[in-house]
DNA sequence: TATGAATGAGGGTTCATTCAT
DNA sequence: CATGAATGAACCCTCATTCAT
């Protein structure tokens, strides 16, 4: 095959090494397989990355900016606290919803191989995105008075739980309203029920 | 080796498996090294278990029996449904804190390798187990009206995500009492604030 | 690529396959790297040579080629036979500071890969070449009588060991003319010190 | 096969590294090849080598060394400058005649891949040990009055290129007399005649 | 029980060569 | 003539597993 454009090729490496490094991790999976499911050669892999880590490293980083931009621009159109909340959950399970084999790559190899501080970093910027979500909530008297920086951490921490149960299809997914009433329950004035 | 029984040799190698396993992962992890750091040789790891995947889910189960059996006997010591519920929340986190190379073995793999039917039982088993705590909960007046299987699966997916955090030192830990007041804003009638 | 004629870039493959070639080995050297140097792509590098081993070989001969025949010329022009001996050396160590490439390239692979016999013949053609100067030499009067095919032998032995000195930069060079005085003090019937 | 004594094993790979690498030079040597010469497996030869490279300079340094003591053990025993010159050209034959593999490893590689430095050193050994063989010469009027260190350069290479020309069997081997009385016509007060 | 040398399949990576454009 | 993406055989090396001692 000889495709004059190689950026097709390109793109369908990058989609059979989602689809094999998510569902075997990082050292199980191997670089013919993923040629293969690409339909290209070995060799043709290395045409467009230098070796397996960086083809790896790559479908993380392209994710991983993705998520965090379309958080960011969904909180700037938020009108009040909770419904920046609320599009931060939503966002989040959605995104964990379409992109399973992302959330897996991105929980597994957590703390391994590579890339540990990229993802504790990204962690943190979530939890300080949150946390002015928060802060706005309780100055402009939505929210009553509570540890911003404690609740934050305790929220994004549940989130990633809950989309690891959705990523593995751990029994039936939770609605993402559900979830954001869960947490307006230690934010909001007035409570409400789940 | 002249350790009068083999159990000591059993048990060096079952510690020196989760420390290089939980570091590692179980592919990246080797037997060599296994073998070294309990201080026999090859042979000798194969004399007490089959293989490298026997070895590995042997650490997996041993922990994870432990834990069910802990939440059992604590939880049929609480006297309300709050108590137990923080009791449960207690257990979990203790228990991450005192064996993170557990928790990492136990969420590094998740759905992969093999091993994910069991983990997804457990899973059942934790919700099911809070949902018996919620329900009584409920009946005894003490937790207001809700559905209690998706605030089950809420709670036990949160918690698995802070345990998460927790076992990669991701920004300091959430206090237990802290975490617990926030799932009992869901629950109890009363509102606490965090 | 718009040169008039390939002639130009075929010369430019030669170079850069010489200077490839000779500072790494031919096992070592790599087509993609001789093309990029050269200029051309891949495909050029195939457009004028069958394939690695043929460039390798071109390279050796028409070098090889060169030296012969100067070698030839000048001592069709040597009136003695010391004056022809002189030439002989000198024309071999200034090819050698002219040609370090080459020389290594001739050197290394000394009686690998392929081109083995065609070494040899040129090592007997140095021979033979030497063993005619000095028996013209024997005849005039002008060297005392020896053995002239061991000396030749001798001599051609020496003078690649140290063009191969010379190649490789090791501690300095000897100057022709002290090796010529070396060389006669076994030839002439005078004695000179070096 | 379960050889007890590794030591055995580690041997054959040796021989056959020797001779593999000898016979096509380190690039085009290959490990699969090797161990099979040797009678073991892959695995095997990386038991006792860490890589490629390891095994190969081993052999370089384990011959090289053996040569260093022998010549400098022959030079304390020689009376007169003129068997201390002897018994070093000697050596260097004997030894080129013995391990014709050696040679051709020690001469092949000259200056590439790795080593280079090591090379230049052994030569310079050769050329400072010489240097003071003709040094105690001159002093004990021996030998006639002449540049040393040129000399020592001429001979140690001179000596190189015939050992070449040994390795190669190229066209019939001279004989350590006839080379030790063509190295002493520049050397000694009387003439002699080769 | 215990040892560790030996095995060999398999993984990551390179590179000469081809060929559609 | 020229290009460079594509191919795939072959290389170096690792490691789970076995077995003679």
């Amino acid at each position: 095959m000889n495709n004059r454009s190689g950026i097709e090729t390109k793109k369908k490496i990058v989609d059979a090494a989602r689809e094999i490094f998510s569902s075997k991790g990082y050292a199980a999976a191997n670089m013919r397989e993923i040629a293969q499911a690409a339909g290209t050669s070995v060799g043709g892999v290395y045409l467009y990355f230098k070796n397996k880590e960086e083809l790896y490293k790559s479908l993380i980083s392209e994710k991983r900016s993705s998520l965090s931009s379309m958080i960011e621009t969904s909180s700037a159109q938020a009108r009040t606290a909770a419904e920046a909340l609320s599009a931060f959950v939503k966002l989040n399970l959605d995104y964990a919803v379409k992109h399973k084999e992302f959330i897996l790559l991105h929980i597994r190899e957590h703390g391994f191989a590579f890339g540990l501080e990229e993802k504790k970093r990204f962690f943190r910027q979530q939890v300080n995105h949150l946390e002015k979500i928060i802060k706005k909530g309780i100055l402009s008297g939505e929210f009553r008075e509570c540890n911003s920086r404690d609740l934050s951490k305790i929220i994004v921490g549940s989130l990633r739980g809950i989309i690891i149960s959705i990523a593995l299809d751990e029994g039936g997914s939770v609605s993402p309203g559900t979830l954001c009433t869960f947490f307006l329950n230690s934010l909001l004035k007035e409570e409400i029920s789940v």
